[in-house]
DNA sequence: TCAATATTTGGAATAATTCTAAGTCTCATT
DNA sequence: AATGAGACTTAGAATTATTCCAAATATTGA
């Protein structure tokens, strides 16, 4: 029995791919395990190199083309953290990130009513420096024109 | 009389500049003052641009130069909203950034007590679909690898 | 099964950022 | 004021990340 439980997955994944008007394709199958088997916000070579070796013949187009359905259809998150490449994370529970300016690994920070850093829970021994809060959506005129 | 103070930009610059062993350089001074000049979040391309109109021979190698510096220094942040370019914000005060998904414009959000959304000052009609919240630092291996 | 259309593929094209080497400037020390 | 060391700027090449494109293929609903 693999990590994944790969029925479950498929389920939610066709779902959520559907409602969002997307087709369910090997290709975006696999990379969404991909992301689920190791939960270490892979940059998108990352993802297309382990991608590669349960299917060898995807291309990165395709892993571009999936990473973006996944996010369009909220079963994973693009991570934004510094000039480099973007990174993806399939953890949709409310949390938030730490990049760690030494080494430049990531780690899932949660929320937490007892956290030690005003609801954050992070780890002891981490040192932050500065963060970052970014919000998106529809600014007053898009909105409104968006309704029309 | 411009619209920024120069010889009180000047001594803030100069002063942080070198604390973080920086010179001061005209290049340096006038990039920054392009960020004051104009608050829109530009990117590099955009500061390059804006750059050339005071100071035609300014390079982009330079532009980016200067940007990396004055954010070393605590001046500016750089700010990672999508996939496309950073952009760059001279207001270090508190605040968070509003990305508007359709026209792409970036505004500044403040903190507040009486915000209205978990202490946020987002203004009226406007749509916050998703956010996100990064941390920069150190993790616990780099800590402790620094002390010694 | 069939048609319509979404997706995949590989490669080219574009865009963002970094690197390099040579010349120039700044600053501290004579 | 001259000098030397090192920081800075410049232009362009190189690298890296991402998007675009057109043809082939796969998926879905009728």
């Amino acid at each position: 029995m693999s990590s994944v439980d790969h029925s479950k997955m498929d389920n939610r994944l066709n779902e959520r791919l559907a409602t969002s008007g997307f087709r369910f394709t090997p290709q975006r199958q696999h990379v969404y395990s991909v992301l689920l088997g190791k939960r270490d916000h892979p940059t998108v070579e990352e993802v297309f190199m382990r991608s590669k070796q349960g299917m060898p013949d995807i291309s990165m187009a395709t892993v571009y083309n999936c990473l973006d359905a996944l996010v369009k259809c909220g079963l994973v998150r693009h991570v934004n953290l510094d000039r480099a490449a973007t990174r993806y994370c399939p953890n949709m529970k409310e949390h938030c990130h730490f990049y760690c300016e030494e080494c430049g690994g990531v780690y899932d920070i949660d929320f937490m009513a007892e956290g030690n850093h005003h609801g954050l829970n992070v780890p002891e021994g981490f040192q932050i420096k500065q963060y970052d809060i970014s919000l998106r959506g529809l600014c007053r005129d898009c909105a409104s024109k968006a309704i029309k």
